[in-house]
DNA sequence: CTGAACCTTTACGTAAACGGTAAGGTCTGG
DNA sequence: CCAGACCTTACCGTTTACGTAAAGGTTCAG
């Protein structure tokens, strides 16, 4: 998005290559389409899917959002707003030479990534808080393991009950 | 699991208890047992479900693991090895008096956490990394940005083609 | 100009992760 | 003793996220 229009963008690649670039299945591109996560960038003449660099982009940050945060497509399509208004911000960025215009589009577009970066962030918090939670469960079975070691040198009292002694 | 055996363990749930407890659904938890993540720890005289509290935090985990982490509970599966093993190991340890077998034991337990753990670590390091490749992106549109503020003050040559002046 | 390798849409199939309901047994207060 | 609130198993239904195949058009090397 917002890619400076640097003359002719050179290249589209056909959906396979899009697979074999992402890691995806043509059939999951596909269905990504199909559910509004994104469209191809053109078609061709015979109606193929051509995609260029920026739809490359969203692709790989879809099944980054997939196989590394473990999203749903529900989520990732809240998260990376509709494709719909994505279209239509592109659109009306090339269309425009008004300068206020412009900014304000790329303003909105750094505001949404912002947004995207604290729903990663809230992730990656609760993540870390299970770490927490696991780390004092290991710390719990640690002093059982000192407690089931000191047996062996206190007195061997039949049996007790607390952990303190 | 190792719960010290203070005489014995007072209050075992029903499953609508271990639901609220929990926040899962009774058919959850069913389902869960039906693919081997957990048994309940008893069967009522009439076969009702009884938990305690190992189950308790066992469900709670795996609440954890899929809402918070994201994994599928065929991944959950194999982080918790599967639930025979765990009934084995959780029998050999209350039956045992053998001092080193029960250090055994527990080890082994604590050696199962710290895999959790680095797992764990490796989904948080993965979102972080997605992390830093949209601030990546994000620093890109602040440079467009920056370069759209220049364009008013610089001369207003009629197109350029790189971002450099 | 042809056949292999692409692509298209359409449609049916499937595994995962449950939801819901039926048909029946259990338990507890009034 | 019985109504209401539990519980059981069993089974069918649903959503998500695709896989797979059919029937046909396109592209290109030989």
């Amino acid at each position: 998005m917002f890619s400076t229009p640097t003359e002719a963008s050179p290249r589209l690649l056909r959906i396979q290559e899009v697979a074999a670039e992402t890691g995806l299945t043509t059939r999951s591109i596909r269905y990504y389409e199909e559910i509004g996560l994104l469209k191809p960038a053109a078609r061709s003449e015979a109606a193929y899917r051509l995609y260029d660099v920026d739809d490359l982009e969203r692709l790989r940050f879809i099944r980054g959002l997939r196989d590394d945060a473990g999203f749903s497509l529900a989520e990732i399509g809240q998260l990376l707003e509709d494709e719909a208004a994505r279209v239509r911000i592109r659109e009306r960025f090339r269309a425009s030479h008004d300068r206020a215009e412009r900014r304000a589009l790329v303003s909105d577009g750094i505001a949404r990534i912002d947004r995207q970066i604290a729903t990663l962030r809230g992730k990656v918090e609760r993540i870390e808080a299970m770490i927490r939670e696991t780390e004092t469960r290991r710390a719990h079975l640690e002093g059982h393991l000192a407690e089931i070691d000191a047996e062996v040198t206190a007195t061997p009292a039949p049996a007790r009950r607390g952990s303190r002694r």
